[in-house]
DNA sequence: GTTGGGATTG
DNA sequence: GAATGTGTGTCTCAATCCCAACTT
DNA sequence: TGACACACATTCAA
């Protein structure tokens, strides 16, 4: 790694947002870059080493950066540009946060081994000569203006769950992107105001923890904070709605049903409407309850919503012997059950070695069937589509996750899907496996996925079983690709089977058996396989 | 004296 | 035995250092 | 730092 590794990161990031963002960046923002760039390179260093850390107070004498130099020099520079203070009034707490547990006991005067740290805090508290000595020939330094580098990453990431690392990483070749095109016409802020927005909405989420321990009032507080996101801004929207959502659930288990009820109303983002199906018949409203069931079956923004509403409604009206159209034919899949010994590995693995002494079994779960899709169209995630790439550390194009991802490359879709019916799979599946390997890719999970078991499954796996699995897929990228069966076998004598393992105590999850409905609907071999432990004392007995 | 959870680093 | 809610473990980038708990 | 699947407890109905 080049000596100048993370300030040319940094430099490469803040620089990006100030030649694109400039006008988006208030004074305040303009300002810190402007005394970031009139630094020496000393001090540019030592900021952008104190920035990355996840303190922001320190001691100097616990720094040791051999390529900066001289610290204090650096520091006072900073000093002088506003972005650190020195020896900065602190509060007691955050003074002795700074010095660990032998620190203070020395100060004491106290022997070691003389209690938790909690109570040596305490007692140093009532000894201002004690914390005079803690601080006494001690350089402390606070950085300062790290909200303004957020509101870059911000802008420059598109979150705020990405940082410098992801550079590092890049560079040490741990992770490897696509070499898309980055649109920088089409870049994701366009207003202050939406800017604004996206910084609040991470204002209140850092809340949400605290809220959620304080209890009903401090929640209610929380959701009226919430940005109103606009129309077209749909990451803020996906954001937002799943922050209104957790706080709705956890006003549920504060019992604050109304509450919840009020916030689920505003929301249709699943599983909002779920959960205000429950609540409505757990307040006894089941007329309420059950044309919310009827309209959530009439427009289902997913599966699960559809699964539920289904089955929720025919059961409530069952039991208060109402009227309800449709019958939810729920169909059994085969089931066997075979003993084992008990093994130190997963049930998974024990039973794959079971299946192996009649063909080939692999542990695969969502990696098999995702990542051939990932393999066959490989380019279409990374197609340049406007505003789908802005920044170099993307796993997946920015509209991955809508619905509309498959609406706007529907047509390369449809031409995929046609070479596919000409027998492009194979081909297509080898060849990126060899040309992508290790790119990070939203349907590929390379480590759970090898040459052997993909080239098996390709070779015995019918075309049109693969895309009969595709289309259910592309239905809903975002929540279709969970719930494949663990295994899958193939047997010595031909064929496939995915097979779901279950070990005692276990059952079938909701999203498993709506694959497994796909599979009954495209004749899929599939079963479950109850798994039960050979008993040593049954043995003995 | 060990160990387990972190923060930091490249 | 279903339905429902909640808790847990496993992926982890890997090597190193620091620190505060303890016969884990 | 979530996503995902599984483990476990409680409740309720037949
Ligand atoms: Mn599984
Ligand atoms: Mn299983």
């Amino acid at each position: 790694m080049p000596d100048n590794y993370y300030l040319d990161n940094f430099n490469t990031l803040v620089e990006f947002v100030a030649e694109h963002y400039w006008q988006l960046l208030n004074n305040e923002e303009q300002s810190f870059y402007r005394r970031y760039q009139s630094l020496d390179t000393p001090a540019q260093r030592l900021y952008i080493r104190l920035l990355s850390r996840r303190k922001s107070l320190f001691r100097q004498s616990k720094l040791h950066y051999e390529e900066i130099g001289h610290l204090d020099q650096a520091a006072i520079r900073l000093e002088q540009a506003g972005l650190v203070a020195i020896d900065p009034q602190l509060d007691i707490e955050t003074l002795l946060q700074l010095f660990t547990r032998t620190d203070i006991q020395h100060a004491l005067g106290v022997k070691s081994q003389s209690g938790r740290r909690a109570q040596l805090q305490q007692a140093i508290s009532q000894h201002p000569q004690a914390l005079a000595k803690l601080r006494r020939h001690e350089r402390i330094i606070a950085v300062l203006e790290q909200q303004n580098f957020t509101v870059f990453r911000l802008l420059f990431f598109g979150n705020l769950y990405q940082d410098l690392t992801a550079f590092v990483l890049r560079d040490l070749g741990l992770q490897r992107y696509e070499p898309y095109r980055i649109d920088t016409d089409t870049l994701p802020f366009r207003s202050r105001s939406q800017l604004d927005k996206h910084l609040h909405y991470y204002a209140c989420r850092e809340l949400f923890d605290t809220a959620a321990a304080q209890g009903t009032t401090a929640l209610l507080a929380l959701n009226e904070q919430l940005p109103e996101p606009a129309a077209d801004d749909h990451a803020l929207q996906r954001r937002t709605e799943k922050l209104a959502l957790a706080i709705a659930r956890q006003l549920e288990r504060e019992q604050a049903n109304d509450e919840a009820l009020s916030i689920y109303r505003q929301i249709v983002r699943a599983p909002a409407r779920e959960r205000l199906t429950r609540l409505l018949a757990k307040a006894g409203d089941t007329s309420a309850a059950l044309a919310l069931c009827t309209q959530i079956i009439e427009a289902p923004t997913c599966s699960e919503e559809f699964q539920f509403a289904a089955q929720f409604g025919q059961r409530l009206a069952k039991k208060n012997k109402m009227p309800w159209q449709g019958q939810a034919t729920p169909t059994a899949p085969a089931t066997t059950t075979i003993t084992l010994p008990q093994t130190e590995r997963s049930v998974e693995l024990t039973a794959a070695a079971h299946f192996q002494q009649w063909g080939q079994c692999y542990y695969v779960e969502n990696a098999l069937i995702t990542g051939v899709l990932g393999l066959a169209i490989w380019d279409i995630v990374f197609a340049a589509m406007q505003g789908a790439f802005y920044h170099p550390f993307q796993n997946s194009p920015a509209d991955f996750n809508d619905p509309d991802f498959r609406v706007a490359r529907q047509h390369l879709l449809l031409k995929r899907f046609a070479e596919l019916e000409n027998g492009a799979l194979p081909g297509l599946v080898a060849d990126n496996w060899q040309n992508k390997f290790g790119i990070t890719n939203p349907l590929v999970s390379w480590r759970h996925l090898n040459i052997e078991v993909l080239e098996l499954a390709i070779d015995k796996i019918p075309l049109n079983d693969w895309l009969a699995l595709f289309e259910y897929l592309l239905q809903d990228l975002r929540n279709h690709r969970n719930g494949l069966p663990d295994l899958i076998f193939f047997p010595a004598s031909g064929g496939y089977q995915l097979i779901e393992v279950k070990g005692p105590g276990d059952r079938l999850q909701n999203n498993q058996r709506r694959w497994m409905a796909q599979f009954n609907a495209s004749g899929i071999n599939h079963s479950v396989v109850n798994v039960e432990w050979e008993s040593t004392v049954t043995a003995h007995a």
